[in-house]
DNA sequence: GGGACCTGACTGACTAGTCAGACAGTGACC
DNA sequence: GGTCACTGTCTGACTAGTCAGTCAGGTCCC
């Protein structure tokens, strides 16, 4: 179903809407202003509105996965860098925006099933994509012994945890808090005696491209003391 | 303002709507369904469904004030495990339901000066409880030199973060596999080499007695699978 | 009589989803 | 080459419903 031009626009129309009125004022109606199509045309392709947002995570997972595989040439201590980066450097406001609406989005999975399991699939490839560094750690011999899916777990719980006090509370000091923690409590654990966790990161998590910021981000600026 | 009777009677009814109902579908009128009050009346004490809200995150506060005063005079190591178990204990269904409604409350934060204030002001509490408590583990000499607002902190996102995983996910697992990874990576660290973390909690973090379930939890069963 | 407290009826704004019909393209057939 | 039937895509207008908040008026107590 649906040509793949339309699915696009669609897909990156609810990027934008998210970013710009956060989940809970994502209507049909905001979606279709940021395509060039009308509302209707969107229940034409997707009979609701609750499925362009299951197909938006289905697209968020295309993204992850096809990130995930760019980085795998790199060594181990330099993937881990980058993801503990990823998501302890201080976002800007576009990311910031979206991790918002993320969040609203993901605190509606416990009453939606079809918003649950994918959520779930979007987390346990990033729970394996994590390991997997773990173990090519291991293997590349730069970190002890440990079990990799226990720490992996951990980390995105602490990661996770810390990206959403950020959001929520406002303070952007916290991820450089949770991050020296993690450095000084975990990683300390996982890492050889003689390695040390890289200061700057060797390269960035590279970034959903199809998601690049094509709007202008300036008509953003005085919309946003919100609701 | 708003004599306490009423007050009280509204605070519980939002946290059972909230309970019941979700964040997202919690209307003027689903409150005052579990009062003995009309909808009007709620707009007469409180001029908003908004200031209901902020209030009740009020509500929630001095709860969290009073629960931490009680556990005071424990030893540090008891209260600490008491804390982690707290938040990584399985909850039950009612515990759940309000997890759920609390974490999309929290998602509105970003859009909200009020809500955001209040919730950070409900965090920092938290914080310093369990600053508290690794402050009087070093005093008691069960700790370890560490820094116990970046160790409160890191904790707390763990914490955190493990439990929107578990309630977003569906996933109870979660909820042990962060605690044994925090025992054995965090907490390893800060206890004492010959103290050993309790495996069983010398006592329950004491509940919300104003939230105590007054309805008879039964005719919730069937609108469990929900929307 | 005045104020505190409360109610039911109502309004206005908003939204998901529907539907009848428009229109452009395509292929068949004369 | 022209016409006709048909299909996929799309639209504007509409429906049915929801919800926050208002308001005129009522009761009860001082």
């Amino acid at each position: 179903m649906t040509n793949p031009d339309i699915r696009d626009a669609i897909m990156t129309a609810t990027y934008e809407a998210l970013c710009e009125e956060g989940y809970s004022d994502l209507t049909a109606q905001a979606i279709a202003d940021r395509t060039d199509r009308s509302k209707s045309a969107l229940f034409y392709h997707y009979g609701s509105r609750e499925a362009i947002v299951a197909e938006f995570i289905e697209y968020l997972i295309e993204g992850i996965e096809l990130r995930v595989a760019k980085t795998r040439d790199r060594p181990a201590l330099e993937r881990l860098a980058a993801f503990v980066d990823w998501f302890l450097s201080e976002p800007d406001d576009d990311e910031r925006a979206f991790h918002t609406a993320l969040l609203e989005l993901r605190a509606q999975a416990p009453y939606n099933d079809v918003f649950r399991a994918k959520l779930r699939e979007s987390n346990d490839r990033l729970q394996r994509a994590l390991e997997e560094i773990l173990r090519d750690g291991l293997e590349e011999g730069v970190f002890q012994a440990h079990d990799p899916e226990a720490v992996a777990a951990l980390l995105l719980a602490a990661f996770d945890g810390a990206q959403i006090r950020q959001v929520t509370l406002g303070r952007n000091e916290y991820l450089e808090t949770i991050r020296a923690g993690t450095v000084d409590h975990v990683l300390a654990d996982i890492l050889k005696p003689d390695v040390e966790f890289p200061e700057t990161v060797a390269f960035e998590f590279p970034p959903d491209e199809r998601l690049r910021d094509s709007s202008t981000a300036d008509e953003r600026t005085e919309r946003d003391t919100v609701r």
